[in-house]
This record gives C-alpha cells, sequence and structure tokens, in this order.
DNA sequence: CCAGAAACCGGCAGGGTTGACTGTTTCTGC
DNA sequence: GCAGAAACAGTCAACCCTGCCGGTTTCTGG
C-alpha cells in the first residue's frame, strides 16, 4: 500500500510536532462534555420541541457519540432533568444580568419591557416546552415544579426590585404577580405569532394602570 | 365514560338476539366514527399530551379498529387536524354557553371567573398542547394559527360584552386584551400545579383595577 | 512505568409508532 | 336482488427511539 502520503498525522512537518498530548483532566472533560450536551438539549428544545429532542438528535447536535452521551446520563430523564436545572440557572441568570439601570421618567413602562423581555425569548419557549411536556409526565413534573417555584420566586423579587414597589402596601403583591402572569400570557402568545404591536400596546396600558394602582 | 354500543358479540343473552339489520345509514355511521376519534384525540391531549398521543392509542380509547381510523384518516396529520377544528368548536361553544346572567353587584368579579374558568379546563389544556406542538411543527402551526386567531375574536367579542364595556373608548380595548392574556398566563399557571388561592387573589385585584381603569 | 478507573466509541436488540395492504361486512343505487 | 362502493377489520413491514454492550482510548494514583 502506498507508504506514501496520508500518515495518520500528515503533520510531516519537523520535529516538535505538538505534544500529542493535550493533558485535559478528566474533570474538566467530563464537565466540557455534560455541558455540551445540556445546551444542546437546551438547543434542541427551542428549535424541534419537545417531541423532537429524541436523545439520538442531542447527542449529534452536541457532537458527542451516543456512547459518552450514555455514560454521562445512562438515562433520558438523568439528561433532561439536568437540562431543566442548567435552563433554570440561564434564566435566573438572564434575569440577573438584565437589571440595567432605568430611566426616572417612564421607569415602570421600561421595567415591563425587561420582564416580558424575559417571557418572549428562545429560552422560555425552552421552558414552555418542558412545562407542558411535564404535565402529564410525573417524573419530569417532579423535577421541573421545585424548579420553577424557585424562578418564580426570583422573579418575583426581581419585578418588585425593578418596579421599586412595597411589597406590603394595598395590593402591591397581586398587582406584581398579575404582571408576571400577564407577561407569562404574552409569551405564550408569542411563541406562536409574531404580535409585538399588540404585546407594545397592551403594556403601555398596564404600564399606566401600575403607575395608578400602586402604592407607594 | 361509559362506551355504551358494542355490539360486539358475547351478549350470551336469551333468544331474540339480534335486530338483524339495525340499517345505519353509511353518511351517519361515518360522522360518528370520526366524531368517536375526535373525541378520543382530545381526551388524549388532556390526559396523555401532545407525545402520549399515537394513532394507536387514540384508535383504542375511541373503541375503532385501526383499520376504520385510517380508513377516515388516512393520516395522523388528517386526524389531528380535525381533532383541532373539532375543538375549537367546543371552545367556542362552551363560550357562548357560559354567558350566563350576571349579579349587577360585583359585576366585573363575576365576569372574571367566567373568563378564567375558560383557561383553567381540560379543553384549554388540550388546546395548550396543540398550541405548543405547533410552535415546532409547520403543518400543525398551519392548522392551529387561523382557528386560535378566530377563536381569539370571539373571546374578545364575548369578553366585551361580559364586562359591558365600550371598546372604541379610552384604552379599553387594551385592558380586554391585557385581561385575556392574563388569564391565558393564569392557565398555564394552573396547568402544573394547583394555584386557585393565588388565582382568586389576583382575580380580585385585577377586579377592582378594572372597575377604575375602565371608562364607561 | 503500570495497573485501575474513568471517559469514550459505535453497533445492536427490544419496544413502539406509523401507514400500507389484503380481506370482510354493510350500505347504496339500479 | 345485485353489482359496486363505502365502511370496517386486522396484520405487516419500515422506521425510529431508547438503553445496553463489549471494546478502545485517555487519565489518575502509586
Amino acid at each position: 500500500m502506498g507508504v506514501s502520503a496520508t500518515p495518520h498525522t500528515d503533520g510531516s512537518t519537523v520535529a516538535s510536532e505538538l505534544g500529542p498530548a493535550p493533558r485535559v483532566p478528566q474533570g474538566e472533560r467530563s464537565r466540557v462534555m455534560r455541558l455540551r450536551l445540556m445546551e444542546a438539549t437546551v438547543e434542541c428544545l427551542v428549535e424541534l420541541g419537545w417531541t423532537g429532542t429524541t436523545t439520538t438528535v442531542v447527542s449529534q447536535r452536541a457532537g458527542v457519540s451516543r456512547g459518552a452521551q450514555l455514560h454521562h446520563f445512562p438515562s433520558k430523564q438523568d439528561l433532561v432533568v439536568a437540562a431543566v436545572e442548567h435552563l433554570t440557572e440561564r434564566r435566573r441568570h438572564e434575569l440577573a444580568q438584565s437589571a440595567a439601570d432605568l430611566p426616572a421618567e417612564g421607569r415602570t413602562r421600561a421595567a415591563l419591557d425587561l420582564i416580558a423581555a424575559q417571557y418572549v425569548s428562545p429560552v422560555f419557549f425552552a421552558a414552555l416546552e418542558l412545562w407542558v411536556a411535564a404535565r402529564t409526565d410525573a417524573a419530569l413534573r417532579d423535577a421541573v415544579v421545585p424548579l420553577e417555584r424557585r424562578f418564580g420566586r426570583d422573579a418575583h423579587a426581581y419585578t418588585v426590585a425593578l418596579l421599586g414597589v412595597d411589597e406590603s402596601r394595598g395590593r402591591n403583591r397581586q398587582h406584581v404577580q398579575a404582571t408576571l402572569d400577564l407577561a407569562r400570557g404574552l409569551g405564550l402568545a408569542a411563541s406562536l405569532t409574531d404580535d409585538s404591536a399588540r404585546r407594545t400596546s397592551i403594556l403601555d396600558a398596564w404600564a399606566d394602570t401600575l403607575d395608578r394602582e400602586l402604592e407607594t
């Protein structure tokens, strides 16, 4: 056979050759692999939905062999639960990050935009897939409910801070919760059709309402 | 419930036995079969979710042979699309039916209960499954979007009538839409955990707000 | 340097879903 | 009453998803 070209390395260059062994510690390799798989899972949820998120597709998209995948996540349950936790962390992170400084003028309206943005985003759509799938999947539900509860608390606290309201006064607490539930409803609507104009109009009115209804 | 008819056999009963030919016209038989299949599809969506709604399970639940099912709905697409239309009709029907007479006292709050009830119900959960699945399924989306749009219009008109508002005034239109989106968000939340107490509290506050914000 | 462990690989079997196919029964029009 | 059409029944092949398996490579501790 052609002894000639095509030695595996083909790096027929001089000597040095790079240390053939990058020498990556196992803990790090494992961490990266798991992260890649969880990220790919979330991507699949966004683009293909819950039904389209199969272990095979996830491993392909992550560029991970099926064997390696099964090594890190023995069952699909394990993978999905890890992905849910990962996703929740991402949502909480995006939440904290978006706490930009708001203008004094029209602060409420600007805050509503920040909040609504959390619910009109790929990350929310992925969570929505999990949320709906969990309704009829006991195991998934057990994983989703507590995480969502925690996220809900964070979102609530975040909204309170953004709007600068005193929760103990009047019905401020209810108004904040209504704001979040409204945002969820708007996000759900946005998942099928782009209705940003309608949404803007509703939020405009809602901001004025809040300014009148919130007790300071 | 009790699936009546099932005239199979095993009726080892006495004599008379069969009225030899019930003589049911084909059009009627076909209509009944299709209806049974569509109903079973909706039931499966509610209880098993989109993923669990397989053609096999549907045919079993409907008490229809696989052959007959495939005769009426050649592909799963056909079945689901028909079920979506059927479901939309049911939703519109429930809508119209629930227009009970409201007390003059606390009319707004009572109206909100009627509206919210539309979004905290098995029928809504079935629609939710379809809604979410349609996000990543082009064919399903084409079937769902126009129907949902029409239902949205009906729901809007219904809400306007219930609340007795003049849409042309001020931001009444936005407030009505916000009410519906809020209801959607509450329904979504209710699909995972029973939070009726929280929901009641929010609606209480929202009723008062509406009474103040709606321009007469 | 060398066991042993962990990470990684690709193929395979079992189970399930879909839709097509061949018959059989029931109705319709003449 | 009789063809022909529609409704109905049950099975089968192709396909996909999941999880397991033996084997290989890479790292870790001594």
